[in-house]
DNA sequence: TCCAAAAAGCTGTCGCGACAGCAAATGTCG
DNA sequence: CGACATTTGCTGTCGCGACAGCTTTTTGGA
């Protein structure tokens, strides 16, 4: 099987097209990135995290919009980097609900390699692409989590 | 926020903008559509493989292509089918190492309401979408797996 | 003020993707 | 023919996403 034709949808099966193909598209990039940053022992996810929360104060609610993902998903992933010791958790101050998230000093010290991977990564998905192109590719990415949210959640 | 909070990056992480967009899009899209789904039972991953299995004679090396999993993958969700009584495994009558993928009269049952399923899906990820744009999506999408396929495995 | 609703986070469960390692069957080549 | 590589499919393990259900804390309104 050749994939470059990568487009190679059985003829009979013309819906699945753009929605398959994004979806590989997406989830081919995360792999390649995850490989990349194996070299770190951390996952594009775990990556992401870091270099958010290096910022500024964080806590997973805050997170989680950024990473899209949800609160469960965010607590095992704090559970791992906890694990791993670039992360700690601490009481909020002021909202004994709410969890504060601290890079270690070990976390600190990985994060200045992350943005060059994500760099670097996102470079070869768009090796080719002039910055219109790009642009575009933005607008319509916009334009598709529009529409679905517009139809997810209308009350948001 | 501005935008949809879709692009809602953090001024200081641009590399994450792109990627994590595609991300974002993607999961969304695979959410909703099995969501959808659910009402049949059934995962956007399995409607996926009934469509593909039920046109022509399926293994699953010839199904993991379509669907863009490994091996792996494929057993598991062919368990789980298999499980549900929807598709059945036979041996394969030259290849002893194959299997041959058919599916149950239930199987078959479904397969009709799939194609609408992912055809609305679509629909509504690309609403507002032009038969240009489209176009250019899909060209788009097809070189940002080209990109990644040439550097992942240069020797297939 | 007190109680209900909302928010924050945790856990359990399931489906899925990737990787590694494995056995059986097939193919190939000396 | 016989040793080796390849193909096919399975299993084990891990990380992650989504959903549902739960406790604790905060908030807001009657």
């Amino acid at each position: 099987m050749e994939r470059s034709a990568s487009a190679a949808q059985a003829p009979g099966l013309p819906a699945l097209g753009a929605g398959s193909l994004l979806h590989k598209v997406a989830r081919e990039f995360t792999t390649m990135l995850d490989r990349d940053l194996a070299r770190h022992d951390l996952t594009s996810q775990q990556a992401a995290l870091l270099l958010h929360a290096a910022g500024e104060p964080a806590t997973p609610s805050s997170l989680k919009a950024a990473l899209g993902t949800d609160t469960a998903g965010m607590t095992r992933l704090l559970d791992r980097l906890e694990g791993k010791g670039l992360v700690r958790r601490a009481r909020h101050p002021q909202d004994r609900r709410a969890v504060v998230i601290e890079l270690t000093a070990q976390g600190q010290a990985v994060v200045p390699h992350l943005q060059p991977a994500f760099g670097h990564a996102v470079g070869r998905l768009l090796a080719g692409f002039d910055d219109t192109q790009v642009a575009q590719l933005r607008g319509m990415l916009d334009r598709m989590l529009a529409n679905l949210a517009a139809d997810g959640d209308p009350a948001a």
